[in-house]
RNA sequence: GCGCCCGUAGCUCAGCUGGAUAGAGCAACGCCCUUCUAAGGCGUGGGUCAUAGGUUCGAAUCCUAUCGGGCGCGCCA
């Protein structure tokens, strides 16, 4: 159910009965105020001033033409030209009543299933994850639940950061550490970031590591078979490291999803013998470059984009484009989305000129990169720990459950050590993911564990709070899993309810389409707010309630608990029955 | 120097295919628990939408300039 598809098409109709184009803009929007009914259709005004003619006239035409029998139950307009949608309470309940018969919650089927390879996390190998590797992850995974719920075809893609020139220091320095005789798994890796840092300095300090280090790069390149084999220890262990940090967060990646950097390897003398061909790419003060005059100066110098380095080696430009290549060509994708931070909005802009020149991206294969902004500190600089480090994302985590159980054992009434285990790391859990997901992604924002675990307002807590209450209304009211009634709505929480209800698919769509998860979670907070609303003043259970009205409103708590909990899970929060 | 993003209430943020009196949350203040979980609800106060022009019936939203902040720009990713 998409009232606004709806609605848009109703006045589509009537356009056309004006003689209009099919495709005059019907500038559907929800009503900014209560007086002005359900929703607007503001579409007349810039129709009259395309056509010259006085908008309110073309209005009242229009309104005429409108068919929305059943549908509304006023329709009127005002000031220059607005028509105001009041809906008939009758007809959302009937919507309701088909939208809650229905486990896609009202949400049309899939007609045409897109193939949608997303990119995302993409964590660098070389080192443990930290908080700058959050976003990413999180966003791209509720873009990606919420693509496959809607039914398309989603192939994941963790563009992993496993060939950069530090593996060569990396895997000389455990090279060593196994000749000592230090066991991998409990000593060597234990701690990614120290083994980093134990690397670096043995890189920086002492005689010759660096130029072993350096040694090992090009080995490992061309293919040693001794460096490959401390390489892939050092890969698996780093991978093990990321899938518990994806587990705690409770994000959908796995390892079936893992196409990293080197995967790329056999493709790339293809790909810049290819560009030489074609002649997009020339030699330039000995590197390999594409110039790019779409991105010319004013002076009208091009754009450089290097695709291989002064002496061979090739670097991310050159497997970005043979990314291209994969996913339009082999994956044959209808749309690449890409989720990485904002910095990188040049390389993309480049990336994309050059594959479509070359043939790469398929003229069907849309390409966004949606790019994110930083996570700030509260003194509004880049989030780090005390002593200026980076924040490891494993402990933010830990520190985001700890916070959480302090809270949930002042508030919790009587819930078992294990309850509260629990509620405390899905609180906590979805503290972090919530006050991330519902800031717009293109600004920084900032990070602040006052803000998201006070659990007051805006928070995750907030609407798994809603949903216990929900769930504890429907345990009380002792009815059965297969429970049904007609919707009646009467009192104006519950049409306020019941509109917002409807809006589900609505939103879905434009999550799917700006690939913007926060405004699923304005949508959710709105909806648990309008069913707090509704609680406080329409009773259920209590004594006085008329059957009908009180089934009805049964009706309304499980289609609500239904939606709050599905939306929740696109957005990769857990939901509890109690808390 | 060139380019991208941002500047909205004391704070954190929505809103930006141009639409009516710019919205939430936090903080402040005042109400509401013998009644379905008060991690809640109801209400009050709080704004030159950075600034100046422009486009038009109408601009936080589009265009131009300026100021302020962040970031990027040939061999890292």
């Amino acid at each position: 159910m998409n009232i606004k598809h709806l609605l848009t098409e109703k006045t589509q109709a009537a356009f056309v009965a004006l003689g209009l184009p099919a495709d005059t803009n019907a500038a559907v929007t929800v009503s900014t105020r209560v007086e002005f009914g359900d929703y607007q259709i503001n579409g007349a005004m810039a129709a009259a001033k395309l056509l010259k003619t006085n908008p309110r006239q073309l209005a009242e035409q229009l309104l005429a033409q409108l068919d929305l029998d059943g549908i509304a139950v006023k329709t009127e307009i005002a000031g220059p030209g607005f028509i105001n949608v009041t809906l008939a309470k009758g007809w959302l309940a009937q919507q309701l009543q088909h939208a809650s018969g229905n486990a896609r919650l009202g949400v049309a089927a899939n007609t045409s299933p897109q193939t949608v390879v997303v990119d995302y996390s993409a964590p660098n190998l070389a080192k443990e994850m930290h908080v700058g590797h959050l976003r990413s992850t999180i966003i791209g995974d509720a873009v990606v639940r919420s693509l496959e719920f809607w039914g398309d075809k989603v192939v994941r893609q963790n563009h992993m950061g496993d060939w950069g020139t530090q593996f060569g220091m990396l895997i000389a320095h455990l090279e060593d550490k196994l000749a000592a005789g230090v066991d991998l798994e409990q000593v060597a890796l234990a701690d990614l970031e120290d083994f980093y840092r134990e690397a670096k300095k043995r890189f920086d300090d002492e005689e010759g590591f660096a130029d072993k280090s350096r040694t090992y790069v090009v080995k490992l390149q061309s293919g040693d078979a001794h460096c490959q084999k401390l390489w892939q220890l050092f890969i698996d262990t780093s991978i093990k490291h990321s899938d518990e940090v994806y587990q705690k967060l409770n994000v959908t990646l796995t390892h079936a999803d893992i196409k990293p950097e080197s995967a790329y390897n056999d493709m790339l003398h293809g790909i810049i013998d290819d560009l030489k061909t074609q002649q997009l790419a020339v030699e330039s003060m000995g590197a390999l470059v594409v110039f790019l005059h779409e991105l010319a100066d004013k002076e009208g110098n091009p754009s450089p984009f290097i695709v291989q380095k002064t002496g061979g080696g090739f670097l991310y430009a050159t497997t970005d484009l043979a990314a291209c290549q994969y996913r339009s060509h082999t994956l044959n994708a209808d749309r690449v989305i890409i989720f990485t931070d904002a910095r990188q909005g040049l390389h993309f802009k480049q990336v994309e000129l050059v594959a479509r020149k070359a043939g790469y991206l398929r003229d069907a294969t849309a390409y966004d990169h949606c790019p994110f902004g930083t996570m700030m500190g509260e003194d509004g600089k880049p989030f780090k720990t005390r002593t200026g480090g980076t924040v490891k994302l494993a402990e933010l985590l830990e520190e985001a459950v700890v916070r959480a159980k302090a809270v949930v054992q002042d508030k919790a009434t009587d819930l078992s050590a294990e309850e509260i285990d629990e509620v405390a790391r899905k609180v906590g859990i979805g503290a972090v993911k919530f006050a991330d997901l519902s800031k717009n992604r293109t600004s920084d924002y900032i990070f602040s564990w006052d803000a998201m675990l006070s659990f007051e307002g805006a928070t995750a807590p907030y609407l798994q709070y809603a949903y216990t209450r929900v769930r504890s209304i429907l345990r009380r009211a002792d009815i059965a899993d297969s429970f049904t009634a007609e919707f009646a709505l009467t009192e104006e929480a519950e049409k306020q309810l019941a509109v917002k209800l409807l809006r589900f698919e609505e939103t879905l769509q434009q999550v799917m389409k700006d690939a913007q998860p926060n405004l699923l979670c304005n949508y959710l907070y709105e909806l648990a707010s309008l069913y707090m609303t509704f609680y406080e003043a329409c009773p259920i259970l209590k004594d006085g309630v008329e059957p009908t009205q009180r089934n009805s409103r049964l009706m309304l708590s499980i289609f609500t608990s239904r939606l709050l909990k599905q939306g929740l899970e696109l957005l990769g929060i857990e939901v509890m029955e109690r808390m």
